[in-house]
DNA sequence: GACCGACGTCCGATATTTCGGACAAACGGT
DNA sequence: ACCGTTTGTCCGAAATATCGGACGTCGGTC
């Protein structure tokens, strides 16, 4: 039990003035489901799904085995564990074949990670987060944490700097909550200094970071802009803080290129 | 006893005139109406889906409703059709990282793709049915189209020959519907020519097929293999008919080299 | 300007899906 | 072997999500 009364996290709140009976609809169950495996990435057991996301039990059951007979989902590893299945697979590539720039973002992604041998990545906004859409995990075999679809704070990344170059410090303000200007390991990121990082970006024509949410990993980005000159998304490599000034050249102008390529109407 | 049993599919799911009452849960319409828009490729108007699913209008506006929002899909052009949004590309990428060989091949493909600049796939069978699951165009620039997720029939194809060949005849006779052996075009494969095939490809670790489904298309394949020696999957080139046959012999020997990497306990 | 078809919303009724709880089988620790 | 826990299935009851149909809009056509 959790006499212990450590924070055991019950249930994702619900708002309060929701008047909720408990039922529920089976999609907005499923939808809760999909969503709780994609943010622990991992096969799960259906009873930690059904009381992670305050699903009932019996319910849980009956609607994994209509999801696994879709191929929404599928059973793992012989126990009672299920994650991800195909059909996700290919609906997300109809999804990446029709939009346009992120086709022709696949292209240029998998074309430098393959030249320079580094991961490779394409990157958005979201709301007021930053989000990895494209990951090309390059020769380098350590890290291959795909972290497609994980939103994560501006500033914590090269290409944030990017991504908010049209606003002005008024803006910023009121565009990211404050609490994203500290760092996971608790170091706080100035103002300032992250508006002259953005400055500098935009006469620059890319960003580079090191340490910033990781070490020993430098960012290195490149803008991706409308006709009307307005950040759109950025590719990116993902380096060991100790490549060298020469090979982050290289890379940079490689960047400066795709990104070019990519810039509708340029 | 709960080992194995997973969807015991009852192998004729929909009796013609089954005709219940209509009405059905909110979740498998959800399913009909991902199926469809797999199908159908293409942004498309509510109303159409909800006519070619026989799903009612207005429980169809209610699903895509919850589903935009919870971006499953997107509504596109400004006008009134939707498709694919962006959490099925994160969940497919969840389920594409979370299977070991696929994430393997995932880098041959890339890998071999770039090297030779056609088109790479990966392939395997799902029922009695061909697979292609990894595909990556190449420099190439006709022929975008990703079939990713679309059943083709096992003779159609130059993997099929692969995929099948731990049967004798009596086996595929029993496994491929007679139907399938039938090319689009109207011409029908020899089931001792598809044999033959068969057996030339075992020992030669190898399928080369020639305008089989396409006049103009040349496809190459190798098997990956499991410890027991059964092809699991298959890697790919789609080229040109016209490819030199040296061009051919390079293409042939990329792909035994990457498939025997993908094999598993090699 | 009147007509027509398509689009999207709204609403009440009821067929049905969700839910709670009971149950049996498997598991695992002592 | 015993017992507590976890897994998966089953069932009846009732809360409610689905459905049919009506309604207001919008555009194009004659």
């Amino acid at each position: 039990m959790k006499s212990g009364g450590v924070a055991e996290k019950p249930v994702a709140e619900k708002q309060p003035e929701e008047k909720s009976t408990g039922r529920a609809r089976g999609i907005d169950r499923v939808i809760a489901l999909m969503e709780h495996l994609h943010d622990r990435r991992a096969p799960t057991r259906i009873a930690d799904i059904a009381r992670d996301t305050g699903t009932p039990r019996s319910t849980m059951y009956e609607l994994v085995n209509t999801l696994v007979e879709a191929r929404w989902l599928e059973l793992r590893d012989g126990d009672g564990t299920v994650y991800f299945g195909p059909a996700m697979h290919y609906y997300g590539s109809d999804y990446l074949d029709s939009v346009d720039l992120i086709r022709k973002a696949r292209v240029e992604v998998a074309h430098i990670a393959e030249l320079v041998g580094e991961t490779a990545q394409f990157c958005t906004l979201e709301g007021d987060k930053y989000l990895v859409v494209l990951n090309e995990p390059g020769r380098r075999m350590f890290r291959i944490s795909s972290e497609i679809g994980i939103k994560v704070p501006i500033p914590w990344t090269a290409s944030g700097r990017l991504l908010v170059d049209h606003m002005d410090a008024a803006e910023i303000r009121r565009f990211i909550p404050a609490e994203d200007f500290i760092l996971p390991d608790g170091r706080h990121i100035a103002e300032d200094e992250f508006l002259e990082d953005m400055h500098r970006a935009r006469t620059q024509g890319y960003v580079r970071t090191t340490a910033l949410v990781d070490r020993f990993t430098t960012c290195l980005a490149a803008p991706v802009r409308d006709p009307a000159g307005r950040c759109i998304a950025t590719i990116c490599f993902v380096v060991p803080a100790d490549t060298t000034e020469e090979a982050q050249q290289v890379m940079i102008d490689t960047l400066k290129a795709s990104a070019e390529r990519l810039s509708p109407g340029r």
